[in-house]
DNA sequence: TTGAAAGCGCTAACAG
DNA sequence: CTGTTAGCGCTTTCAA
């Protein structure tokens, strides 16, 4: 048998409500009586059990978070920010895979809600019906982070990614490109398909080479579609001599993708990524990229979180944390 | 309020007791009894609380997780196996990086034993009495992943790192090269310092080069180490050509500081790194590389480790997975 | 096959 | 400043 609270109110010869107390940091305790409950603390080995204490107060200082795949250098980021706040602010972290797969974000949500979590940090592709049917049942609050949710309801973190794509293709038509391509991801997604593509287009519009949609190449966040995407775009009869790829990731395979064929980069093909992960600088020549704070964007959002837990006021529910960008070698400007 | 199980009891018109046993999937229920519960539980909505359950029960299905950084793509690799495993077993993960700090991770396992997981997965770096002191103070199983125990009394996952150095480094002399360099992490590190440095110094006696320690530059695991690795090697008077890295990143660390000098890779210089990570296949040459299976250390541990939970027999405390090499284009042979 | 009742270890009024 | 007393929601004997 473990030892309990009780064991050290009778060790201390005080009753178990003084033990809590100092357990608890309670500051109306003699610091005598303070002493002698540590000093039974210390020599029995007392510690105390969080799961009794979450059942009394009905707090358990855990918040689940939901993310589509730990293993992509993208969340990894997202997810040692996310962990970094809530040690800070005292919390531990139930990190569950959801692959994107539907089902199980909602039976994950599900999960982590009879654990008794005590909110809720979410990432993900599309938000649906059901989704927000959950997420408006849900007891404890639920922060989106790195997510989009199409009726701005829920609290979340993000930073604009239509803007930031904009930006980033208007950089390349301003320096001169004609004629620029994009290596999109899948079009459901709101924000790697969406938000971005239609930051690009909308560049493409305004700044006078038109839309044309052979040049987009839809892939899937891998290296590997990076690469055939390029392929793809470099084999059409008017090629565009300017990539923008909507993550980096893809934007790896894209340059070398182009390599592999003879081309040159950025003399023959400039290629610009978004995210600046860790591989934009470990590629040659380096990556010009947007940059999304990955790590801030999961501090920020865990911060938000915090804030709700604790029932503080916040003034902004929908945070965008700003995009810039960062010019390396695989641009010529 | 929540529903609870009396609720769920008083609207089924049956005994808390039945309830429980319907949750929990007791066979020694009338259908038609269980069919009352079931719609009972729909029709309010009951979920059961797992923290009371944990309580009376004195089983959590948690498991605490401690690892050095989720933001490495190593260990975020090592993380998806282990996450995927406890969720086939029905185990939920608290995840909580340690940054390799000793007080941080001995603090880390007493949290988690508050918490009251009913295991621990540590993955860490150097194994001090003081670690090894509160692993057999815990009252729950603790596997090691991808971490070494001098004294091998401690259940873990891992490669025979020492041998597959060796045998790297063996690949590199037999093909004929006259000089190897070696990109090593800090030698206090049991795996990615000592072992590996050790193997690649074997292979050196025992092939015929010798070992000179001029060849060997300490790095720190990160990309940027392994470029300035590279540099200090070749800025040698007899300087080697062929480099072996400890990890994938500072292996494209050493290609990218190669190239960057003007030599080429593997004409000039060849290059081995270590993990096998995605990394090795997004860089020009591709790399050829010692081959971790990092997913199914992951996996094999936390298999491993459910075992103990069930209190199974197991016949290998100390498990050695195979490696091998995957030959690429960053070597000649 | 079902119910009653005793905890699991702790927090949180409430009293004194 | 300290002790008493109810629970928190569930599992688990033990009887019936």
């Amino acid at each position: 048998m473990n030892t309990t609270i009780y064991d050290v109110a009778r060790e201390a010869g005080v009753s178990m409500a003084t033990v809590s107390r100092v357990v608890n940091g309670n500051p109306n305790v003699k610091p005598a009586t303070r002493k002698k409950v540590l000093d039974a603390i210390e020599g029995l080995g007392y510690r105390p059990n969080a799961v009794a204490r979450g059942l009394a107060s009905k707090k358990t200082t855990t918040v689940g978070v939901i993310i589509p795949d730990i293993s992509s250098i993208f969340f990894a980021e997202l997810a040692r920010g996310i962990e970094d706040i809530a040690t800070m602010y005292k919390y531990n972290i139930i990190l569950c895979n959801s692959d994107q797969n539907k089902e199980k974000e909602i039976h994950l949500i599900n999960t982590m809600l009879e654990k008794q979590v005590d909110g809720i940090l979410f990432m993900g592709g599309e938000i649906t019906e059901e989704h927000a049917e959950t997420f408006k049942r849900s007891p404890v609050p639920i922060v989106l982070a790195a997510t989009l949710d199409a009726d701005k309801e829920m609290p979340s973190v993000n930073i604009n990614y239509h803007q930031a794509a904009f930006d980033a293709v208007s950089d390349l038509i301003n320096a001169g490109v004609k004629r620029v391509g994009m290596v999109t991801g899948p079009l459901e997604d709101p924000v790697n398909g969406y938000q971005k593509f239609s930051g690009y287009k909308k560049a493409c519009e305004e700044k006078g080479q038109g839309f044309d949609e052979n040049l987009v190449a839809v892939g899937d966040y891998t290296y590997h579609s990076g690469l055939e995407g390029a392929q793809k775009l470099v084999g059409l009869d008017d090629s565009p001599t300017a990539i923008f790829a909507a993550t980096d990731e893809m934007a790896l395979g894209v340059i070398h993708g182009l390599q592999d064929i003879g081309l040159k980069v950025p003399e023959d093909v400039q290629v610009i990524g978004f995210d600046n992960t860790r591989l934009a600088q470990m590629v040659r020549p380096t990556l010009t990229t947007v940059v999304q704070p990955m790590y801030d964007i999961g501090a920020v959002s865990m911060r938000l979180l915090t804030k709700y837990m604790n029932k503080e006021d916040v003034e902004d529910e929908v945070v965008a944390l700003p995009h810039l960008m960062e010019y390396r070698d695989s641009t010529t400007f």
